[in-house]
DNA sequence: CGGGGGTTTGAGTCCGTTCAAAATACGTGG
DNA sequence: CCACGTATTTTGAACGGACTCAAACCCCCG
């Protein structure tokens, strides 16, 4: 929060590790140039926010290293944690910009991250230009849609402990290290709170549902480290709600 | 159920009422040519199933007339029904296409309705050739995103009470009688258990919500219309969880 | 060694669920 | 038009999971 905002680092979309898996792989060397030429790049400190909800929308953001959430926030201090995080290589901020509308969410920096930011004009002159990247980004809206859609049923068919093992899981692919074995351990980017909002629930019943997980031996917390004696056991309990 | 599925009706692209509304209106006359001839219609009766979850898309469905609901189901019979019901103009199954992935719900008749087939090949061919469709779906996926985020939000930080207000006034908004005085008449297409299923709750529960809403003459619940005597004071409703 | 933020624990409450029964609406045939 | 059987909706009582509020705890850092 009080740490000062580094100018620019010199970041060159040429040369961005992550181009070849993000949705800018379709462009022409062109149109990279233009892409390159008009974003701006910054680092950005833990707490800071790139936008707010209710704002409009004046671009898209790149994450080029760090995390970003999305939140939703009520008048009386409750809040949700949008399911995809945006980690590097991950765009953010284009719902709104395709669909026309403002933001519905603000978007938080969970860990200092170095983001890339790119105007409205050059997105939509890209898109007109070239009809690739409007399917690329179609892609990726339709995967967002299908992964809301998924947690709209979990909020209300799943208890809080097997969305916790789900949330788990989604994060062990992420930034898990899975030995073969089948023991895991995971360290999660998030505070407890941010996981109780990502699950929809509060920090308390949150650290319950971790304490009888622990009983259980199906995976054991310390601070923000995660150990998973077997992968399986974990899975098995995602698959078992509501049996014996 | 027991019903014989008519053949298909005559219904002509070119003089469809949702046409211009629809996301088919960028097409050229050539295109809707295309899209006239490959099209299959078809009449479903009450219950009836146009796709179920985890099957391969085929391809897309536009509502001509009725309504259908995508469903989410779970082993021990809870279910889900997401938020967007299709009615006459809007297009089905567009978002596993265009992601790449299998359909993640059961497409499930909920008014006798007309429903037209696109298959997948005619759809690609078609938005391969004018990008404007693909824009199109564009603004039409994200719209939903934002939708399907909203009512995750709602669903852990609202009251049942709060969310079928919610529900009500979208519902109003497609299908009610809105008179200048504040009256409103609402004629749900809903029975209760589907009611349920959109604000994620069990029939019971609704019920009980309900009684309340009446005790309070916010909202008469007669079968499946409803009367809102201030529609205002619906919308207070809202606006007003977690205050005093 | 003494804060201080983040995390855990505890006790009590509330909302929504569950299971079962009653009431109402609905469609059909007499 | 009414009687009957079925399906849907409502009600009731008991239960349970997650919440609230508050206090205790822990770990990290100064």
């Amino acid at each position: 929060m009080g740490r000062d905002k580094p100018a620019a680092p010199g970041i060159n979309c040429f040369t961005c590790q992550h181009r070849n898996r993000s949705e800018w792989c379709v462009l022409s060397a062109q149109e990279m140039e233009q892409l390159n030429a008009n974003k701006t790049c910054r680092a950005h400190a833990k707490g800071e926010v790139l936008f707010h909800e209710d704002d409009p929308c004046l671009g898209i953001y790149c994450v080029e290293d760090g995390l970003i959430g999305i939140r939703k926030s009520a008048a009386d201090g409750g809040s949700v944690l949008l399911g995809r995080l945006a980690g590097p290589g991950s765009t953010l901020g284009y719902r709104p910009l395709l669909a026309g509308e403002t933001h519905h969410g603000t978007a938080e920096v969970l860990k200092d991250s170095t983001v890339c930011f790119i105007g409205k004009d050059t997105v939509w002159d890209l898109l007109s230009h070239n009809p690739a990247l409007g399917m690329e980004f179609l892609r990726i809206a339709s995967r967002a849609l299908g992964e809301a859609e998924d947690e709209i049923f979990q909020l209300t068919n799943l208890s809080l402990r097997t969305r916790i093992a789900h949330l788990l899981v989604v994060m062990i692919r992420r930034f898990g290290t899975l030995s073969d074995d089948g023991r895991v351990v995971l360290e999660l980017p998030l505070s407890r709170p941010d996981l109780a909002a990502m699950v929809g629930a509060r920090p308390e019943s949150v650290s319950r549902a971790i304490r009888e997980m622990t009983a259980d031996g199906v995976a054991y917390f310390s601070g923000r480290t995660v150990n998973i004696p077997d992968f399986e056991s974990l899975l098995r309990e995602i698959h078992h709600e509501g049996h014996i």
